[in-house]
DNA sequence: TGTAAATATGTCGAATATGACATAGAGTAC
DNA sequence: GTACTCTATGTCATATTCGACATATTTACA
């Protein structure tokens, strides 16, 4: 993994799992991280392109602001699936989801 | 919807929200549920092409082989965190993953 | 500067997903 | 037949994730 890489997760919040150590991540444990990460940047993308604040965006997904803001920080508390179903509320096709990941 | 893949949904359990009615269904409740078939068709695939049985996989996933069972069966008990888990415990890199729901 | 809107962070009880276990069923070989 | 392997299904206590709320911080603009 590169530094940057690195930084960029540990500045996330993120702990390795129990050996404290971001080197000892396992291949997956980092794809898995990284396929969040690409969610939550997606989900900020396309509110912030339509003009949405995350008020309004929890309306829509049926949330609360702070379960959106945690979404867009990748917070460790927010799952794959919330973060897909918000995606596909704001009408995120299937497709859209694919590219954000690849 | 077409009415091979209602059935198809129908026979794998799920409901309707709250309605009950799967015409009911909105369309990103359909991709949701679509995109769980999707990773669960490709776990499945991946065991088989690998000849290994639900047991085998457990150990590799860390779960039970019951959960497996379910994983493959689309369970609405199993969530697509776990299903990307697995895959990606299974050897699949996130490109594989956007193949699978695409 | 102030102040109002937007966003971030921490916490909590409720809801959901989890692994594990038992057990049932399906398929195969003897 | 039964004995064995594999897969499916139901249940449960524990763990994780949830929406919601309070509050802190940041941002934008007068």
């Amino acid at each position: 993994m590169k530094v940057t890489k690195r930084k960029k997760l540990e500045a996330k919040g993120w702990k390795v799992g129990s050996a404290g150590d971001f080197l000892n991540l396992s291949p997956e444990e980092v794809s898995y991280v990284e396929l969040k990460l690409a969610l939550s940047t997606s989900l900020k993308e396309r509110r912030t392109k339509e003009k949405l604040s995350q008020v309004e965006v929890a309306k829509i997904v049926k949330t609360s602001q702070s379960r959106v803001a945690k979404m867009e920080a990748g917070d460790p508390s927010v799952s794959i699936d919330l973060l897909i179903k918000s995606l596909l509320a704001l009408g995120a096709s299937p497709k859209d989801l694919a590219k954000a990941i690849s």
